[in-house]
DNA sequence: GACAACTGTTTGAACGATCCAATCCGACGA
DNA sequence: TCGTCGGATTGGATCGTTCAAACAGTTGTC
């Protein structure tokens, strides 16, 4: 009820019979403090329940131990929890360290450029964490120009030279690892549905497979893959003229959506087929696909290490700006092995 | 490059010829200004991009505009959007009213007190808006006690004296108007698969169906309906169970997950069924189900604008403290007309 | 013994907004 | 002409923190 006094520097303070500034110190800079004192200070600190007002500092500082994150609309057929368990990765590894994550809502990337500016001339942001990043951003350009700290959940494809932090997931990794399982299994006719070229993302998935069925000695030609969007429906169509040109015994497809594609378009042919998707959502649960799990948080984790790093919380040793997770093969019933006769067609 | 001078009340008023106060009033209070003045003062505001400093604003008057948001670790089997959906409406709803949110991470109703008592007292938070509210949820007596702001989505079940602003979508109309739909296709056998009772959301929704089937004079007791916790697997086998039981044209289930069960349960017995879920989400749309969308977008707006007019920020007239909003029905493939002959069990 | 160097602590000023009390100014009435 | 009134505007104090400089106390050096 009553409106209890706010515990403050002053106040403590009083309390351990120190200066403002001495508190100040104990928790900033304790090493300049001596030892008994310290211990006293921080023994008010705990009695009281002081805690700094994040305003003041901010003030002070020009520092608000808040970063940035753009929420985008969800797409209606989103079917992930990508995007929610990344957020909560970071928020999590955050308030860790002290620091807090603001949303901003944002329809484009101007429209989030605008949302920048207000957010560090109004709100002294100390740095932004983007996901969904493409070919040629220009928010990358607009932070980087400004010597804003970020991080992009995505690396640059197509700009080496790009100087900022990024995590990323490997997905040629994942892809290989799907083909390997598929190879062990005894499938020797592994085809790819991915998404048209041009995506960095899709390219680099399709990548893993060519490369493991080079190594291993398996066609891999123009025959052996197809394109589609993102969807299911488009999938099924795709994966129906992929099935018969080559009658694969299994498809290595670049997301869940088009892997159920490829499901639907073997169950409307007659054919056994083993099929692995890629993103372990809520789909792929639900049909007992095998996929591949991005490791969302830790991705969250390394992102928010790797922007504090840059805004200078700690200066760790010089570990790399950028860092390429493997994501995890998950086996379910959709990897089955091939037929005794690959050839057969058909119940 | 050059760190350019910020913009501070003080500029403006020194480019626009008068005080501090009056700039600060001008956007504060703009009728106590003369008209006059006031175009002169935001004429400078604006072509001197002045953005009022957050930090010295809320040291000064103790409000942060900004309300908290506490994250849950997300569920593996989760295939919703609808928590997703709900915090970019909330952002975006915020953000119109010069509001933002803040995110943090909490793993149940006890760490998440501890956090608000840090934002409180360190951040200056000036509200929260609550999800997945439950019976006794200690967090709204804790709020409530110390009068802090909030909302919550979802009404307090089993506590009508709560007096506590609120937003929940209208489950019992939600399967009101799916029972009703399956009767206008000719159904007259709608049987219904729940949660366990005690759930206040279940129950709701339960209860839209029962007391449809009672206006229409159609049966709707016990063995009419059976429960299952909320996933396709139990709900498959409990499924199977109504369907030998009363063979049922058509089913009402409570989830889109539950849903999914009954119809993998139809199939398995080779049975043509009418199946209607709940939620609206991704499973539903590959599925082809009819479904109910939830309105969470304007869940999200309604929850904000509640939320800030106990804040203070409008005080505009006095509205309801509570909104109930009606999901929409998503009519797709799985609300079939019945077998000419509803007795058939059909190859 | 005087001065310098160093350690640990304290004091005053500043960050940029709002609150409060005081002042200005033109109009109006006596 | 002067005092009064009320709305518009002004200047000073304040919120709680950190920065920069000053301060006292001890030790070391020639």
């Amino acid at each position: 009820m009553s409106a209890r006094q706010r515990v403050t520097l002053e106040s403590v303070a009083a309390h351990a019979k120190v200066s403002r500034q001495t508190v100040s110190n104990a928790i900033n800079a304790p090493d300049v403090v001596k030892p008994e004192t310290l211990t006293r200070v921080l023994e008010s600190i705990a009695e009281l329940g002081y805690q700094p007002s994040r305003a003041a500092r901010q003030l002070r500082t020009r520092r608000s131990q808040i970063l940035g994150y753009s929420l985008r609309p969800v797409p209606a057929d989103a079917h992930g929890t990508i995007g929610d368990r990344f957020v909560h990765g970071l928020a999590r590894a955050a308030q860790q360290r002290g620091y807090r994550i603001m949303l901003f809502a944002s329809g484009n990337d101007e429209e989030e450029i605008l949302q920048y500016d207000e957010l560090l001339s109004g709100a002294d942001l100390d740095g932004f964490v983007l996901t969904n990043t493409h070919h040629g951003d220009p928010r990358i350009a607009w932070l980087a120009e400004r010597d804003v700290p970020f991080v992009t959940f995505g690396r640059p494809w197509g700009n080496a030279d790009a100087t900022h932090p990024w995590v990323d997931v490997d997905g040629a990794a994942g892809t290989a690892a799907a083909t390997r399982h598929l190879h062990e299994l005894g499938h020797t006719r592994i085809a790819y549905l991915g998404w048209p070229h041009g995506s960095g993302v899709g390219d680099d998935r399709r990548t893993g497979w060519s490369d493991v069925m080079a190594e291993l000695g398996l066609p891999a030609d123009g025959r052996w893959q197809e394109t589609t969007e993102n969807a299911t429906e488009p999938a099924r169509d795709a994966a129906a003229t992929l099935l018969r040109r080559v009658s694969p015994g299994a498809v290595v497809c670049v997301s869940d959506s088009v892997a159920l594609g490829v499901i639907r378009a073997a169950e409307a042919q007659g054919r056994r087929l083993a099929v692995t998707g890629f993103d372990d959502s809520a789909v792929a649960l639900l049909a007992g696909m095998t996929t591949l799990a991005q490791p969302v948080t830790e991705s969250a984790q390394r992102a928010l290490a790797l922007v504090l790093r840059d805004i200078g919380v700690d200066t760790v040793g010089p570990a790399s700006r950028h860092e390429i997770l493997a994501p995890q093969l998950v086996v379910r019933d959709t990897s089955i092995p091939p037929d005794p006769l690959p050839r057969t067609v058909g119940s």
